[in-house]
DNA sequence: TAGACTAATTATAGATATTCTAAAGTAAGA
DNA sequence: TCTTACTTTAGAATATCTATAATTAGTCTA
């Protein structure tokens, strides 16, 4: 992990005047180390051994604290639970519909909200855009089936 | 409504060899009948009274019938529940932050899929994008504050 | 460093959305 | 009409997430 993440991610905390706790320090850490979009119980399942007292309303807490002050993003998909993105840089995801999977698709921002706007009578101030279909993983599974 | 709409959905799940039951044809009408892109629970009192023994389980049932159908697609937002959209076209959405109304954005499908399957290595067949913003009435509403 | 103040954590209960189960009902073909 | 398999119903079960209250633990000040 880049360690300067975490770094400048405790300071972007502290200048916002939120604690760092033991486990707030190990839930960033997670979020940031981790290329796979947690959900809240992933997050809560990998850190359980570490800290056998954490509580699952914990971790829901400063997930909302991080959404708040700007480190992460909350994204919703099919599924029940909302997954958890430490990179909030722009960039799409690509999802495969049998696993689950979520890639990051690195693509400069397309250019259609004056048009949504004009089109709709909104204003219009962000977009999101996903791709769907099937990661190299299951690709393979399906073919030796 | 289109009356064609409803007798073509009718005709495509007697093909898959559903049947029509007087619940199934009424959840149907009224996705094809409405432009809110309503919710299980929305659908779920808007019959209520035409059936009061209708059970919320038929409901969610029936639309999982019809999205297996390809009749309607299932959307998924930040917002709890799932919403339901019986325009199967190809539309994006624009959605509004303060009230939640979701306004259907016809536009010309981009065409990006090739490149985040070259991108990321996944076999891609569709995708998903929405605009988020104001609606006009929550635009006029807070002007008016 | 001691004490006080405030924020964070924990455990538990609660809210909401959706699914499951088993029994009873019903559409549609023979 | 009869039969059979699919549907509906009611209510329980499950899952995710939030709220509450009591306890714990940082941090600030003197």
């Amino acid at each position: 992990m880049d360690k300067n993440r975490l770094t400048g991610a405790i300071e972007t905390l502290k200048e916002s005047g939120v604690r760092m706790t033991p486990q707030r320090h190990a839930i960033l850490q997670y979020l940031l180390s981790s290329m796979e979009h947690p959900t809240a119980d992933e997050i809560y399942k990998a850190l359980e051994a570490n800290f056998p007292n954490m509580s699952v309303a914990t971790v829901y807490n400063n997930l909302r604290v991080f959404k708040d002050a700007g480190l992460i993003r909350e994204l919703t998909y099919g599924d029940a639970s909302s997954r958890f993105d430490a990179n909030v840089e722009d960039h799409y995801h690509v999802i495969c519909q049998t696993c689950g999977k979520i890639t990051d698709f690195d693509y400069a921002p397309i250019d259609l909200e004056h048009r949504a706007a004009e089109g709709t009578g909104y204003t219009v101030d962000s977009h999101r855009l996903e791709f769907y279909g099937t990661c190299p993983a299951c690709q393979h599974y399906k073919k030796i089936q």
